[in-house]
DNA sequence: CAGTACATAAACACAG
DNA sequence: CCTGTGTTTATGTACT
């Protein structure tokens, strides 16, 4: 690549050149830098001028070509002595040889600063819109802000060499070729990273806003590995201006007065200079600058720390490639190219805050618990690809009216609770359960089948993080569904009052009608054998199909759970319900049954299952599990913390 | 389009 | 008076 039309000083083909030629150029550079910079201490005194161009002239792009056309051929072939010949046949001053290779260093430092600045504006991109979990974040955050350092640094050094270049004052100073290097990584603060971090984010918004939007998307496949970057305006001069911290870079710079003015200088701040290892006191921005120009100038040390940062720069941009990479795959198997964001009941924007802040192996396509639409395709990962990495699904935690769209919501759930559990109960995440659902769990799962309402609250806070907060809304809510549904039976007890299910009104409450197949029933048994998403899917696809789960294997496998098993009970109200005794089938009600409903709903249908005579005998043997519940209840619930 | 289920908000009563 | 509990009504949304 580095033989094509390479020394036209156009964008396109700088940029594309420049990249080919970063990796040779990086080895080679230097070297030769260090040859013409020993040949040039030799031959100061000749001081032969033979109408080069002056260095000061405003025509940078003419400027730039004499060093693109010599960075672009060298590195090829080079070799130190080859420089030496290329160097005297062309007859340069050293200050026209200090130029040229201070243009060099220039461009290859602008390629390393654009390719890397690319690349991390992507990342940035990528990792905002995805939102990334925060420990995912914070290792890209570092790596970027290292790699924010590391630039800041090259481009320090690239200004510095061309306003020494502007002033005339390109001159060698041998003294300093001995110093010793310092560790590049000195230096680096954590705040000094957020502050890069802050300053990379600003700028990447400003650039993409001068910019037109145009190569930050685009860059973002492309990113660090990218052959060949549409846009090259980052590169060349001609935005410079709206480049932020970018235009510092270029050799055209008509402002120090700017830099005064804003202060922001990457390698200032806080009165210090930044340059790594160095943190100098530099009372104002002159004195900085002073220092810059005396403390790291084109020397041995600044060449040194630029080749470390360069490899450093290597090492980052393999593991910027990887992480890249592996963005991609989660990326790809979250089915990112979603088209129908809202087409999809939200189990799926469960599953996608479920990978983005789980672990990825609980983020196997199977696990998603969205509803086949066949009971024969229950595994297929992507069947109606829904968005999932979208803002709202990550901040979806607002109180918004977002009810399972699906008829069989609660059934669906019976599976995809018992898959999630553990999710829900760390991701603010609604369930897509109804409220009477929850609260008919909760009592289930208990041992006494009974529950105070406060111990329903504690229930829900427990597995649900998303009930944790807007604590006056759902309470209000439970306690709404508690008196408003005749299948939550209130009972006097000595404690107090407690919250019973009466299955037979939880099951009459949705007549449904069953359109399913009923041999999927016997799947439903095999499935839940195994707790594998596929046994979600299956039973999603069931519970979608209104399949009756008259199963007692179901009832007590601990495989899924207690909390599946209710919800199984749950699904087989979603059904018609054509037997009216399988209430009974529900093996633990054998203590409510001995719970006299004090208060008990309008229209009290068959009364005769709650005949009372008995009504506190299961108070007295209170249950050591309320103590249990209130273990939880001693915890602090941070409903109010918003 | 009507009916239903559900969520949400709010008013109210009552007891501790 | 405050808080928690429980009931009821109203309203809006989504689905059938």
């Amino acid at each position: 690549c580095l033989s094509s039309p390479l020394l036209a000083p156009t964008s396109s083909s700088t940029s594309q050149i420049l990249y080919c030629a970063n990796s040779i150029f990086k080895i080679l550079f230097f070297q030769a830098l260090q040859v013409a910079r020993q040949f040039l201490l030799q031959q100061q005194q000749q001081q032969q001028v033979s109408g080069l161009k002056s260095p000061k002239r405003n025509d940078k792009q003419a400027a730039l070509q004499v060093p693109v056309s010599v960075a672009m051929m060298t590195p090829q072939v080079i070799t130190p002595q080859q420089m030496q010949q290329i160097l005297q046949q062309q007859v340069l001053t050293p200050q026209q040889l200090q130029v040229l290779l201070q243009q060099q260093q220039a461009l290859m430092l602008q390629q390393v600063i654009v390719s890397f600045t690319a690349g991390k504006m992507a990342i940035i991109g990528v990792l905002m819109s995805l939102n990334i979990p925060p420990q995912q974040q914070q290792v890209a955050t570092q790596q970027l802000a290292f790699q924010q350092q590391l630039l800041q640094m090259q481009q320090l050094q690239q200004q510095h060499l061309l306003s020494l270049q502007r002033q005339g004052l390109l001159t060698i100073q041998p003294g300093q070729a001995t110093l010793p290097l310092q560790p590049l990584a000195q230096g680096m603060i954590p705040t000094e990273l957020q502050q890069l971090w802050k300053e990379v984010t600003s700028s990447h918004t400003a650039e993409e806003i001068a910019s037109n939007n145009h190569s930050s998307l685009d860059l973002s496949t492309t990113c660090v590995s990218s052959s060949a970057p549409s846009k090259t305006s980052l590169i060349i001069n001609s935005h410079a201006s709206t480049n932020g911290q970018l235009s510092v870079h270029t050799p055209k710079r008509e402002s120090l007065s700017h830099e005064e003015h804003s202060h922001s200088h990457p390698l200032y701040g806080h009165g210090v200079c930044k340059w790594p290892g160095c943190e100098a006191v530099c009372e104002d921005f002159q004195s900085f600058l002073k220092h810059l120009n005396n403390e790291h100038a084109l020397d041995d040390r600044s060449t040194a720390q630029c080749r470390v940062q360069m490899q450093v720069v290597q090492q980052l941009e393999l593991q910027l490639a990887k992480d890249k990479e592996r963005l991609q795959a989660m990326m790809t198997h979250l089915h990112v190219k979603s088209t129908e964001p809202k087409a999809t009941p939200q189990p799926l924007n469960l599953v996608s805050s479920v990978t983005l802040s789980k672990t990825a192996s609980e983020a196997s396509p199977q696990s998603l618990p969205h509803t086949p639409t066949t009971p024969t395709t229950p595994i297929t990962p992507v069947i109606q690809g829904p968005s999932v990495i979208t803002t709202t699904s990550m901040h979806n935690v607002e109180p918004i009216r977002r009810r399972c769209p699906n008829k069989y919501n609660v059934a669906i759930s019976s599976a995809d609770l018992a898959q999630n559990q553990e999710f829900y109960k760390n991701a603010e995440v609604r369930p897509p359960f109804t409220y009477a659902s929850l609260i008919r769990q909760a009592i289930l799962e208990s041992p006494e089948k009974q529950l105070t309402l406060n111990e329903i609250y504690n229930w829900f806070t427990r597995m649900f993080a998303y009930f944790r907060r807007n604590a006056a809304t759902w309470k209000n809510a439970v306690r709404h569904n508690l008196s408003l549904h005749k299948c939550f039976v209130r009972v006097e007890n000595v404690k107090g009052a407690v919250w019973t299910v009466d299955e037979l009104e939880f099951q009459k409450r949705r007549p449904q009608k069953i359109s399913g197949n009923p041999s999927l029933i016997k799947n439903i048994q095999t499935s839940h054998t195994y707790c594998t998403p596929l046994n979600a899917a299956l039973q999603a696809s069931m519970a979608d199909n209104s399949i009756p789960l008259y199963t007692t294997a179901s009832m007590g496998n601990p495989t899924l759970g207690n909390l599946a098993n209710a919800m199984r009970e749950d699904l087989n109200g979603a059904m018609e319900h054509t037997n009216s005794n399988e209430s009974d089938s529900s093996p633990g009600r054998s203590p409510m049954q001995a719970m006299h409903p004090v208060h008990v709903k309008e229209e009290p249908l068959d009364p005769d299952e709650n005949e009372g005579p008995l009504s506190l005998v299961t108070t007295a043997n209170h249950s050591p599990d309320f103590d249990h519940d209130r273990d939880y209840e001693d915890e602090p619930v941070n409903e109010d913390i918003e």
